[in-house]
DNA sequence: GGACGCGGAATGAATATTCATTCCTTCTGT
DNA sequence: ACAGAAGGAATGAATATTCATTCCGCGTCC
């Protein structure tokens, strides 16, 4: 599973062949099918798994007492947290995001954690301390932004330091705030 | 190439035939080679098409005068009737964006947009009328919440009305502006 | 009538998957 | 204690399929 998430990470679902994960894992190529049904069935075992990972990752810290900006606080430090831990995890995570190789189980943990993520900020918008939008277009902003300087750092064009996350957390606070 | 643009979008890269590409425009397989040279040149010739006409849809209506507050209002609208008159073609500039199999002249239209679009937020910041941050780090942010937004609205989680795109606008300018 | 472009079967490489065989570990009987 | 049989995991060559690319006969336009 590290060396399928190696590769699926680099270069995507149909981008990486069975016998070359079975290469990385120095392992015959018969051996990976001891394992697993089948190639999408890798894929899903890992979006299973590293899903939950992450998810437990970031539900764990947040705590329900806190003001949103505490919150956002702790949202933000996680997910640095989890890329800076799981580089691979994340780019794997987020590049096959809805893929149609997905199964229902992947879908549904997806969809879980979206609306987890969704409800929360539903709930600021009627404490009024955010701004009067969905929760839903919150988290693509929050999400997106996150995801866009992961995806920049990655690329070089920026250093993920903590005083980066710092600054990078006060926008997003202030683009959410009420 | 239109049938091509499609199925990249939808599928991806290593996700999508050549042959299959032949079918949907209704043309045989080897006519598809009378016109280009490989697959790699297919995709090559739709990035660099989509990203000049991307960046012609863009860098036409911003006006070097205006303040950065009606730029970012220019810039928003401008994308977003990009991809409401192109979704397939964003879709596939952000799903092949950095690919492996782009050429030198695709990475480098690529890399001088990205360029255009820090120096403009790096001489807002000289000017304080933005937040004390790199010109990289704000355009992973404004890029990465217009991507995540245009993905929930593709999933079907948001609608991506006149009214939202207003809303989402003021969240993004309260995250930069100073 | 000839040159050019087209279609789509043909080709060979690559890929996912299978399978007969090997190898190792662990029991069993003496 | 030890030879040997048994079970099951690993292997990688073999298979069947898919794919990118080529090739060639056919129609079409000048």
């Amino acid at each position: 599973m590290a060396a399928a998430l190696e590769l699926f990470a680099e270069r995507g679902f149909h981008g990486t062949a069975v016998p070359l994960i079975a290469k990385r894992a120095a392992v015959g190529a018969g051996t990976v099918y001891r394992y697993f049904d089948s190639k999408e069935a890798i894929v899903n075992a890992l979006y299973v798994h590293h899903k939950e990972r992450f998810a437990a990752g970031i539900l764990g810290l947040l705590e329900p007492g806190q003001s949103a900006r505490q919150q956002l606080h702790v949202l933000w430090t996680a997910l640095l947290r989890f890329v800076r831990e799981n580089p691979n995890a994340f780019k794997f995570l987020e590049l096959h995001h809805h893929g149609p190789y997905l199964d229902e189980a992947s879908l549904a943990i997806e969809a879980h954690l979206a609306d987890l993520g969704c409800s929360a900020f539903e709930e600021f918008r009627r404490q009024k301390v955010v701004k009067d939008v969905s929760g839903e277009i919150m988290m693509a902003i929050v999400q997106g932004a996150f995801v866009g300087l992961i995806k920049a750092a990655d690329e070089g064009r920026i250093e993920l330091s903590d005083e980066i996350a710092e600054l990078t957390e006060t926008c997003i606070w202030e683009a959410i705030r009420a």
